[in-house]
RNA sequence: GAGCUUGUAGCUCAGUUGGUUAGAGCGCUUCGUUGACAUCGAAGAGGUCAGAGGUUCGAGUCCUCUCAAGCUCACCA
């Protein structure tokens, strides 16, 4: 043995080892062999990486922590799988793919869906084996024979059968209502994934004839049809039910008063304009007034009448339009028709224009340029989110989070995690409904046909054989263009609230003229049923066999993302809850405790540490200390020390060796000390197993390196030189420690352990298949 | 506005159902070590466990309040 252990020379050898013996795969012989048939089967599934992510420490941190708990379940012989997976992770995915295609000076209007989808598939295909490969470099005892991607055929037919049954139970349905749209990406998003973020800007108070209101949205007044006022705010109470006019920017203008208790009558002058289509409170304003106000609306009685007036004149409004609030900015950002001359311009610069014109009009009272207020913003490219109307798929949350809860409160559920069980539980009593629609390529497509003959309102684009884009109703479109030209050239689709549809996983009649919904599924829609259906579409017994899974262990940052939606849909699937306990780590922060970032230059790559101090090296220094839910700072030096705590595992191991060989000869006597040393042992096995179980990982880790390094090296070793404990009860010690610290460092412990083997000193062939000590 | 979490050695953090003298790594001081390991060992300095009160035979651990830090959600016309 050499001096020093040698982990990079060692790590491929050893994951090989493992792999020929097909050790990971809980069907093969050695794992049958270990099996206890009076054991539950173990599972955790995989959090899957995107599939497009290269590993950073976070991956690392989520590989070591379920590895050890999958590699002390099945050396304990428990049924043990651990199901690995990737996500195709819609939005991030299709957005770096958008990013690369602005580089070579393309962009995505270029291309019609089929296309896109191709491109971008080949585009992680290449990226995606990567993942794959690092996690095997941190030794991840994974069963890559039954990997799944969340876009394979089989898994996509289950996202589709359960959408459909999903419909047929009435937990799904569709819904026009504002949603949180990114002009920049192109699609909506939940109310999850924008973020609010506190801006100085400036709050413009409007004269509105007789009364002045406050507003930070001057560019949305086009599209206003009232005026809100608390009930008991005397300055307005005789303007209640009133109609005002008076002469806007683009004309005559006429909203109507009403009172409603949302209004604060100490902000800005007490009263709102409600611009129902722009923002979600006067959507909701809208709905509750709407028998006040949707004649008046139609009948062209309020808004910017004049404006509205000549549209129709010029035929510019369809029938539609006419009969509901006016829109001021379309899905591209910019202002449309309603605002006159306005239109085409985007909503910011608009703003800059209409506040110079208002002012030259006198309309304005005053201005106040230091008003800080939350401007809602995409989480992905920090775009100014615009709250638009569009029919969307929805999920009925409430008797799915009922379901769960009432899980949680019979103790159905354990969490792990510095009080996220509370966070939990606040999330699922207030969830609302949940959009699952998205206005992207890169995803499961909806199941949803329309029947162009019955729908002859769909909006649709286009892609011609001329390559150029083409964008209208499909009842005009059909005139000019054969609809096989269309549907293969299909971009996007757009169906009015009212439209029939058909939900199948094909086209529903060959002979007539289906068009598919061209959104596609909320990513988080296909993860929230992944632990049922990775298990539905593998072996044949693997759903009975290892569902519901043991433990799901993730980053408490998508607790509510993933592991809420999975609890609901595992539940509603299955009449089960996916996982009885819920472990959620930390982040992992650099030596100072701040957050890594590229642009902090403070990232580590686990791939450098583990080349540079080996894998076992940079597991060990992720978990040791680590506690649940909290985040955890490493630092180079926390490396170095685990690397140096290997190389003591290493000498230790070639001192016991060394004296065996040379007293190869001498008596097996008892010592003075041996019994002693047989106890304490014992108590360390019993701690670390409990330890473990209890899913204290980072405890069972700091265990284990002060009993081995201060108890057994510093005090045993040094008696038995003394003639005070025998060589046989030490190298029962070191068997032990390496079975106790192999689910944390695998490749050394297995290392040593094959020299064992060489040397005849133990008769399991692989540690990673050994039994775990008794205790 | 509401909720959650954290506060222990110079730094980063453990501390298991409340139970001897509160631990580890790194750093610091002194000494040692040519036969497991300098990737080492021995000895040591360094802690009013944020503060105050309470429960208890006994509190770093449980309860209440205060202070400080962080995170999340909601509102913001």
């Amino acid at each position: 043995m050499d001096k020093h252990y040698q982990a990079q020379e060692n790590e491929q050898e050893i994951y090989q080892l493992w792999q020929k013996a097909d050790a990971f795969n809980p069907d093969s012989e050695v794992n049958q062999k270990l099996k206890n048939n009076d054991l539950p089967s173990f599972s955790i599934i995989m959090p899957p990486p995107n599939a497009n992510d290269p590993l950073h420490l976070g991956h690392a941190c989520f590989i070591t922590l379920e590895d050890i708990l999958i590699r002390h379940a099945r050396m304990k012989g428990h049924d043990t799988l651990w199901l690995p997976g990737a996500d195709h992770a819609g939005i991030e995915t299709q957005f770096v793919f958008e990013k690369k295609l602005k580089k070579e000076g393309k962009s995505r209007f270029q291309f019609d869906r089929q296309d896109l989808y191709q491109m971008i598939w080949d585009y992680v295909a290449e990226n995606s084996q990567t993942a794959i490969r690092q996690s095997k470099q941190l030794g991840a005892s994974a069963d890559w024979s039954r990997f799944k991607f969340t876009l394979d055929e089989d898994i996509v037919n289950s996202v589709l059968a359960n959408f459909a049954k999903m419909i047929n139970d009435g937990l799904i349905y569709r819904a026009n209502r504002l949603v949180n749209y990114c002009p920049k990406c192109g699609t909506s998003f939940s109310n999850l994934e924008v973020d609010h973020q506190d801006e100085l800007g400036a709050l413009y108070y409007l004269k509105y004839g007789p009364i002045t209101i406050a507003t930070t949205r001057p560019e949305t007044i086009f599209a206003d049809v009232a005026i809100a006022v608390h009930p008991q705010d005397k300055r307005y109470q005789k303007y209640h039910g009133q109609i005002i006019e008076y002469q806007g920017l683009l004309g005559l203008v006429k909203l109507k008063v009403i009172a409603d208790d949302f209004v604060d009558p100490e902000f800005g002058t007490g009263a709102v304009k409600i611009t129902p289509f722009h923002d979600f409170n006067d959507f909701a304003f809208w709905q509750r007034h709407q028998a006040e106000l949707e004649s008046a609306v139609a009948k062209n009685e309020l808004g910017y009448v004049d404006l509205k007036e000549s549209l129709i004149k010029e035929k510019e409004l369809s029938e539609e339009e006419v009969k509901s609030p006016a829109i001021a900015i379309d899905f591209s950002g910019k202002l449309t028709k309603f605002t006159g001359k306005y239109a085409g311009i985007k909503a910011l610069i608009a703003r800059e224009a209409i506040v110079k014109d208002l002012q030259e009009d006198n309309l304005i009272e005053k201005i106040d340029n230091n008003y800080q207020h939350a401007v809602t913003k995409c989480y992905r490219c920090n775009s100014n989110i615009e709250p638009l109307a569009l029919p969307q798929f929805y999920v009925k949350v409430a008797p799915l989070t009922q379901a769960v809860l009432e899980k949680i409160d019979n103790k159905a559920l354990t969490v792990h995690g510095a009080g996220y069980d509370k966070i939990l539980k606040h999330w699922l009593k207030n969830l609302e409904d949940w959009n699952i629609s998205r206005q992207i390529v890169w995803g499961i497509r909806l199941p949803v046909w329309y029947d162009i003959e019955q729908n002859p309102n769909l909006r649709i684009s286009f892609i011609d054989k001329n390559q150029e884009r083409v964008t209208g109703l499909i009842a005009e479109l059909i005139k000019k263009y054969s609809f096989q030209e269309i549907e293969s050239g299909l971009q996007s689709l757009s169906a009015p609230i009212n439209a029939q549809f058909i939900v199948n996983k094909n086209k529903p009649d060959e002979n007539k003229q289906f068009l598919q919904e061209t959104d596609t599924f909320d990513t988080w829609f296909s993860s929230s049923q992944w632990p049922v259906i990775t298990l539905q579409n593998n072996q044949k017994s693997d759903f009975e066999r290892f569902y519901p899974t043991t433990v799901m262990e993730t980053a408490y940052d998508i607790l509510v993302f993933w592991v809420m939606r999975m609890l609901m849909m595992g539940l509603y699937l299955t009449k089960e809850l996916p996982f009885k306990k819920i472990y959620l780590h930390g982040l992992i922060r650099d030596a100072k405790g701040q957050k890594m970032s590229k642009s902090k230059g403070n990232v580590v790559n686990p791939l450098e540490i583990g080349e540079k101090y080996g894998t076992d090296a940079l597991r060990m220094a992720i978990v040791i200390r680590s506690t649940a839910g909290l985040d955890k700072s490493i630092s180079e030096a926390d490396f170095k020390a685990m690397r140096n705590l290997n190389n003591k595992l290493w000498n230790a191991a070639r001192f016991i060796l060394l004296q065996i060989k040379q007293d190869s000869q001498a008596k097996v006597e008892v010592k003075k000390l041996d019994k002693e040393f047989t106890k304490k042992l014992q108590e360390i096995v019993s701690t670390v197993s409990r330890n473990l179980d209890q899913l204290q990982i980072g405890l069972a880790a700091d265990t284990l390196h002060n009993e081995f390094w201060h108890w057994f090296c510093d005090q045993c070793i040094e008696e038995s030189k003394k003639d005070l404990i025998s060589q046989e009860k030490l190298l029962e010690g070191l068997i032990v420690f390496l079975k106790l610290f192999h689910p944390f460092i695998p490749f050394v412990t297995e290392k040593i352990w094959q020299i064992l083997v060489a040397e005849q000193l133990v008769d399991e062939p692989m540690l990673m298949t050994s039994p775990w000590p008794r205790c």
